[in-house]
DNA sequence: CCCAAAAGGTTTCAAAATGCAACCTATCCA
DNA sequence: TGGATAGGTTGCATTTTGAAACCTTTTGGG
C-alpha cells in the first residue's frame, strides 16, 4: 500500500499494524462512516443525516477514506453528484466493526439499556469473535505476544 | 455501565455499541496504550517510552482509561507511584486490537515492508478472525444488518 | 422557460484537543 | 546531602473540530 496517514504524513509507529490502522481510521468519525456504509448509506446527505457530523468534516473524511482505498466514489446521473461505496478493503473492516460492537455491548451498556443489534439474514445475533491460534486454541493478551522485526 | 464518554459527556450515538466504543477508546492514543499494556507496559515512563506521546496527554488518557474501567491503577512501594494494569474489560479489548492488527496487515503495508507480528506461545501467527453466525456461517456486511431498537 | 428546492460542497471564524517545553515534587541510592 | 529517576502539572502555541453562512449545479413543477 502506498497510503499515507492523516498524522502529518508520517506513521505513529511504522512497524505496527495496529498503529497504522489507527492512523487511518482511528478518529472520531471514520469508523462510524464505514459502519453506516455497511448499513446502506451511500450519499453525502445520508451520511450526514445518520451521523449529525459537520459538513466540512464529512467532506474531509469521505475524501480521506477514498484516498485510503476504503471507499470508492463514483459519479451518478440522478442529480446526486457522487455515490460512495465500500471497496473490498472497506468491507474487510467488517470484522473490526463487529469487534468494536461486541466489546461495546459487553462493557459500555447497562444491562437494561436499549441498543441496536447486528443480526444475520435470519435475525440471529452473531457468534462472539474469538482470537484463535492456528490449531484452534483460544488466545488472549496473556497467551500471545508481539514479535518485533528489523 | 455508568461511564460517560470523552465527547462532552454525551454519547455520539447512544443506541449504537460501535459508537459507544469509539467514544471511549476511538482517539489517537487509547488503543495504542491498551496494545502496549497487553505487551507488558505498566508504568507511565514505559508507556511514554514506547509511544512517544506528550506527557500531559498520557496523563489524561491513563486517567480516562482508569475512569472507564479499562485500566486499574495501584500504588507501588518501589519508588514508582503507580502501576497500570488491564482490567477484565481492558483485556477483553484483545479481540478489537487483533481485528485492527489483522486489517492493517492486509491493507496498510506493502508486501515487503517489515512489520511486528502477534504470535502465540509457540511462535505461530493467529488464525484470521471471522465473523460467524450462531451456526457457523461466515458473515459479511452484505449478509447482516443492524436491527434498530426503541 | 423560470424559479424554488435539494445535493454537495467551500469558506470563515470560534472553540476544543493536542503537543512541546519548562517547571514542580517525591523518592531512591551513592 | 544531593543528583538521578519517576510521575506528574502548567503555560502557551499549533492543529483539529464544529457551527453557520455562503456558493454552484441539477432537477422538477408550473
Amino acid at each position: 500500500m502506498d497510503v499515507t496517514p492523516a498524522t502529518g504524513n508520517a506513521w505513529t509507529d511504522p512497524a505496527c499494524p495496529v498503529a497504522r490502522t489507527v492512523d487511518l481510521v482511528g478518529d472520531r468519525w471514520s469508523l462510524l462512516i464505514v459502519r453506516d456504509a455497511m448499513d446502506g448509506a451511500t450519499t453525502f446527505t445520508e451520511f450526514r443525516r445518520r451521523l449529525g457530523i459537520a459538513r466540512n468534516i464529512l467532506t474531509d473524511r469521505l475524501r480521506r477514506l477514498v484516498e485510503y482505498g476504503i471507499l470508492d466514489r463514483s459519479a451518478t446521473t440522478d442529480g446526486r453528484r457522487h455515490t460512495y461505496r465500500l471497496t473490498e478493503a472497506g468491507q474487510d473492516l467488517f470484522t473490526t466493526v463487529v469487534a468494536l460492537r461486541q466489546w461495546g455491548e459487553r462493557h459500555a451498556f447497562a444491562p437494561d439499556e436499549p441498543r441496536s443489534v447486528l443480526v444475520d439474514e435470519r435475525g440471529r445475533e452473531l457468534a462472539r469473535l474469538r482470537p484463535l491460534s492456528q490449531d484452534g486454541t483460544p488466545l488472549s493478551a496473556g497467551t500471545s505476544h508481539v514479535r518485533k522485526t528489523g
